[in-house]
DNA sequence: GCGCATATGTACGATAATCGCGCAAATCGC
DNA sequence: GCGATTTGCGCGATTATCGTACATATGCGC
């Protein structure tokens, strides 16, 4: 009846296990069953089962009353990284890009408001951004995100301005949705996004879309630089065509691989008039 | 009865949907419900919930009847980086130690008989290992492997010499149960392992063990660098007194976060005599 | 040393989540 | 156009999962 909105697609208990893998974290890395309760909403019992489940597959470890992840968990990420092909395609590229402009690159896609880094090579120089693979910052105040919200059809990208909340990193950052909205619109002439101390203070980056073989964008490219290396926006424009070179071929060798290529979509929903499948 | 193996604390939907999304990878990256019922021994009803749930949850994405991982799946084993504090407390030392030996550097843990990848700080030079964060390799071939299996309790030891297969990836690479055994005694003498080509024609690379405070051995840092610049077995002798140095001060990091510290193991097993819980 | 509070491990009946078959509709290859 | 596949979904059967309960064990305050 009325008790839960009947879903019979949908696993309760798979997403419930996923929520206690969640639970921990740099502040939690090593929780009781309890306190994975407490931070799941599940009954102690039942996290406790998903914790023994997790342990059986070699996911989490335990000792004494305390569990927590092991590496295997990687082995999840891990079968997206190839599945996008990072090891064979994406990271020669990035650093080949490094070597050319001596600045750090990184491939990156959107999920939501946020990028997700999914690929990096460090510059030579002692630089290196704190997050890693797998890390996510707002879209709006980098140039990878700038260049994928640019790509955005128009409804999404209208959503997105007046939904997600823009938080400023540092004084240049651009939180207004008609200054961004500008910015997009420049962005889209000019083909690529040029940020200077939007996110960190003294860093000039620059991005290019990656496109797939229809033409549409699915991830992005950036090179970050130091002032000392780059003072002038005027280099890092430089820098531009050979980011772009290098992403001529990245999208060739991407295409040669599926994932990215969406190209057969066999069918067309059955009855519902081709709803946007997400 | 017999039918099955009752295991009341055990939760067969979270394994079944953790095995859905390893049926994807780098030769397929995208699937259909059937090709993963197929893969995973699945009905392909039950295939279709989990990636529905898995859809749902924003794990895995679709296009017509073909699904696909998408990034959010790197949360997983982000839970896992973040919650061993590798941006914080690894990253920044490996960065010194590549900036100090001129060579690229890597933090690893044991997982059976691999070695997984879990940071990672390129060198200078073009050089860049294929593998990339959550990989894994053999551990008999690396230093990497050789200094965890070096620390292991003589039965798991002796375990895995008997039970690992160990494949040559060159002419050097030490495969033997006895000569590695031999290694393993010298790395202990020595304190850390050389490899010479063990793993890769003409790189040498030397590793150091990272301890708790309890003084077991947790995982593992290492060098690797061309012959080009050290084609010396010496250079890279005399780089691990700098490997030593900056993993010193990673311990003592690494002990004030909780993971490793296995600190309070707040009770003993309550009648079974403290099996080790792996 | 003695409660009090909290956590664990396990058992068990109730319930609802999950299973897997079966079918109509849609597509592909030939 | 036809046979072979696959999808989406409904539905009854079954069993996996839930959550309460209880004995046991630990830590802490006094």
């Amino acid at each position: 009846m009325d008790k839960r909105q009947a879903r019979p697609y949908h696993s309760e208990s798979l997403a419930r296990g996923l929520m206690v893998i969640r639970a921990f974290g740099h502040d939690h890395p090593r929780l009781r069953a309890i306190d994975v309760a407490r931070r799941t909403g599940l009954n102690r019992a039942a996290a406790r089962r998903y914790l023994l489940t997790l342990q059986d597959l070699g996911y989490v470890g335990s000792k004494g009353d305390y569990f927590y992840l092991r590496p295997r968990l990687l082995d999840l990420g891990f079968s997206y990284l190839t599945s996008i092909g990072v090891e064979d395609i994406v990271q020669p590229v990035l650093s080949r890009i490094s070597e050319r402009t001596q600045a750090s690159s990184t491939f990156a896609v959107l999920d939501r408001d946020e990028v997700v880094f999914v690929a990096r090579a460090p510059s030579k120089g002692i630089f290196m951004l704190a997050t890693s693979i797998g890390g996510r910052v707002a879209a709006h105040a980098t140039t990878l995100g700038q260049v994928l919200l640019a790509a955005m059809p128009p409804a999404e990208l209208n959503r997105y301005l007046a939904e997600s909340k823009r938080v400023a990193f540092t004084k240049w950052t651009i939180t207004d949705a008609d200054a961004l909205k500008r910015k997009l619109d420049r962005i889209r002439a000019d083909g690529y996004p040029l940020c200077s101390s939007e996110q960190y203070e003294g860093i000039v980056a620059a991005a290019v879309p990656v496109h797939n073989q229809r033409g549409e964008v699915v991830a992005a490219v950036n090179i970050n630089m130091y002032p000392a290396n780059a003072s002038k926006v005027k280099v890092a424009r430089q820098y531009v065509g050979i980011l772009r070179e290098e992403v001529r071929e990245l999208e060739a060798a991407l295409q040669a691989h599926s994932y990215f290529s969406s190209a057969a979509t066999r069918r067309a929903p059955r009855n519902l008039p081709a709803l946007n499948t997400q």
